[in-house]
DNA sequence: TGTACATCAGTGAACGCGCGTTCACTGATGTAC
DNA sequence: TGTACATCAGTGAACGCGCGTTCACTGATGTAC
């Protein structure tokens, strides 16, 4: 039928995607280090051998579903930012977005929180330079709000950071969140500690340099 | 000889400890979801089955270790949020207590920052569990402290809960830091990020409520 | 359009290996008298 | 102090099982003419 993509091609891409989603289901009660092929492929269900054909190692699976989770992620934290200030309102729709995001793709959540500093060493290094692109975006956004004339561009980035960290960190709180009011409470004290952030931003330029 | 603690007792006590020392050492390169009891025993040289003897299972050996490891974790949180704050001086101390801390227990501060959002459920608990009472105590120092004069306990909460997070995560940021100046880096950032949380911390009850 | 050959995603048998757990045991330490 | 018995940390054989990886294979898809 058609010949541009081809339909063999199409079958790969398609069993691909499921070995892949079948490793994040996986992943949601264990680390990617204990997670096993066979596990893999009998979730998906194919040989084991078959597993070859796509990846050369789980590791390898697992920095390309790096890139998918962070795919999902990267708008998410761009429209956040791009919301983020001080201003109430602000703070209150980048936590909805945010709490959208986690309910979404609460898989996509799990695996970066947890491989971030998981024992597979690729993984580890693929979402900590995803994560370095990721905060250099925000960085950009920052620095073209009027709150950051005047920063140096290396203080943009250490804001930055603390953004990132400061959602990733919350994401991963909601999704744990059980009980009633668990949630409210992981987003109440979230929207304190951005409002704080955007506070020391404000003022961050009214102290020359070192004094009390 | 002696009969108050016993020599069998003792020995007992030195092989549990054996145990959770070797484990901690094998976690360097994996997660505990994915590390074997008998990996454990053969590294510590005694008979897969005298595992039982001291835990149920690795899961319950994690949970051993993470009071281990926050053991150790604890006066170092202590003593450096006694000395934080916005002064260049005491940013600069805490954070070389911080870099003396990962140097000097290396493996505690991996084990932490791996299994926190690792896959092996009661370990995680047993962290999140600890680091609540870590933040409790925090907010109870930060209380004391003149800065905090009219702020609600929910506010030195969150305070404080951004201080631990900025801790570990810098923590964690130095454990990897290789190459020449990495860790330097670590530090100026994590340094200009305390400063900023100081800043938002001086002039939070400067606006009432939601002002822009 | 039809034919002959090439490609290659997925198969299934086979391998050697280390795993967690059971069980009855040994022998040093502890205790009662 | 000496003896007889109890405790229990550590042993070693055995088990069934699932693992990752190899290999030659099949048969549908793709390509050349």
């Amino acid at each position: 039928m058609s010949h541009i993509p081809g339909v063999r091609q199409a079958q790969k891409q398609k069993t691909r995607q499921a070995l892949l989603d079948a490793a994040l289901e996986l992943l949601e009660g264990q680390s990617l280090s204990s997670l096993g092929l066979r596990e893999v492929t009998r979730a998906v269900g194919i040989a084991p051998t078959a597993f070859y054909r796509h990846f050369r190692s789980i590791a390898d699976l697992g920095v390309a579903l790096v890139e998918q989770a962070l795919g999902s992620l990267h708008p998410m934290i761009r429209t956040t930012v791009s919301t983020a200030g001080d201003g109430e309102e602000r703070v209150a729709r980048a936590l909805e977005l945010i709490a959208r995001h986690v309910d979404a793709y609460p898989a996509h959540v799990r695996f970066i929180a947890r491989e971030r500093h998981g024992g597979v060493r690729p993984v580890r290094e693929a979402i900590h330079s995803q994560l370095g692109l990721f905060t250099a975006e925000v960085g950009e956004a920052l620095a073209g709000d009027p709150a950051s004339a005047g920063w140096s561009e290396e203080d943009v980035l250490m804001l930055a950071q603390l953004y990132v960290d400061l959602m990733l960190g919350t994401a991963s709180l909601l999704l744990e969140a059980e009980g009633p009011g668990a949630r409210e409470r992981v987003s109440r004290t979230a929207a304190r500690q951005m409002r704080l952030i955007g506070i020391g931003r404000t003022h961050w330029l009214d102290r020359p340099d070192g004094s009390p």
